[in-house]
DNA sequence: CTAATTTAAAATGTATACATTTTTTGTCAA
DNA sequence: TTGACAAAAAATGTATACATTTTAAATTAG
């Protein structure tokens, strides 16, 4: 019998494969008897989905698995833009080079592990990221952070196509902890601006022709 | 017998005029107990304040009340500065003349009752602030905002003393709507940093008092 | 046939009961 | 006295049962 977090995980990931499309309404009654636990579990599990945009209200029963965007991938990659650079420069002054190796070791078990789930790649890099975020000691701003990995790793499962993306970001992920390692945050900046920026125009694009078709 | 929203609102308003002291650790049965309501209902309460920073983490029992400091608020005033201009400017272009009849008729109604409760003053002025983003069109950043809203309303009900602040905020929120009327956008966010600030640096500073004594 | 109203079904909210985990208390040996 | 260990108490997690709300279906008047 699947505990909570079992529950959890293996509910985002099916969302996340389109395992339930993209428009069903989700009931408790519906997810208990499917993944066979109580619907007090399904009740909380929902109510974390929702909060983190995995789900979306619909009406006063069931909840609903949202579609995809290009505008709102826009605004996620507007957002990022926004808060990302000034984590980053927060960050750059207390950053210790235990983190900067970590950081390293990260990029490292990224490159070696070709064959990677792409929903496996993406949460890696984004643990990249968090690192090089996590010395600005702002909680508050790296929970915003999470919050909007959670929106965008959503997209990025459905992307397939990241793959494409992965030498590219590995190439500029390697780059920017050399900038960082010897203390040019103003550049590592600009990096990271563009960085998102290529991210956030593929995935858009990709939207568009698919919105097309 | 209490609904949940209810509980919702009263288990808020008990934290906030500090009837729950900061530190304490609320329990499901001590609560569900106190407010005559099941526990099932506690645990959602709980989770919501939870989520919108209103109780914090605590062991795996219990959660805490949180306290105030002065690093906190910086945070959050820093977070408001990030974003708050960037909804606006986006605002803007599209913002109707009937939105902002509606912020004018808040501006009036929050005049005229000059004896409103400090939280109630403090909600009303959010949502003229909230009035003049809401056209940005951009669902993400809006929920962005509202919960940075909630942490700051925390920390409104317990500085009591932003009556001091209340009649340069109003004239400030005048202004502001001024300004957006005759389309002088580029003035307007100049304004809103300028107040943000302000009322940012006014919280800290009763902070550092606070924690000083 | 359409629309409105009633009736049945389904879904969620809430309470209670039980299971598991966590915390505290108490005991005993070093 | 202190520290580790065991037992009891308390707190949370989970399942089941019931109540309320919401949705869908069916019936009937126009």
């Amino acid at each position: 019998m699947l505990k909570k977090h079992q529950l959890y995980n293996q509910l985002k990931q099916d969302i996340q494969l389109q395992r339930w499309a993209a428009g069903s309404v989700l009931t408790q009654q519906q997810l208990a008897e499917y993944y066979g636990v109580s619907r007090i579990v399904v009740r909380d599990v929902q109510q974390a989905l929702l909060s983190e945009g995995w789900l979306e209200p619909h009406g006063k029963a069931g909840m609903q698995v949202p579609g995809f965007s290009a505008t709102e991938a826009q605004e996620l990659c507007l957002l990022r833009l926004q808060l990302e650079p000034q984590a980053l420069q927060l960050a750059a002054a207390n950053m210790s080079f235990s983190q900067l190796g970590q950081a390293e070791d990260l990029l490292a078990y990224i490159a070696a592990n070709k064959s990677l789930a792409p929903y496996q790649r993406g949460e890696l890099n984004w643990q990249f990221h968090r690192l090089l975020y996590q010395s600005c000691a702002k909680p508050h701003l790296l929970r915003l952070l999470d919050q909007l990995h959670q929106q965008v790793s959503r997209y990025l499962g459905y992307q397939e196509q990241a793959l494409t993306y992965a030498d590219t970001s590995a190439a500029e992920h390697a780059e920017l902890l050399a900038l960082l390692r010897r203390g040019d945050t103003g550049q590592a900046g600009k990096l990271l601006v563009q960085h998102i920026t290529e991210a956030g125009n593929l995935l858009v694009q990709f939207l568009q022709k698919q919105q097309g078709a």
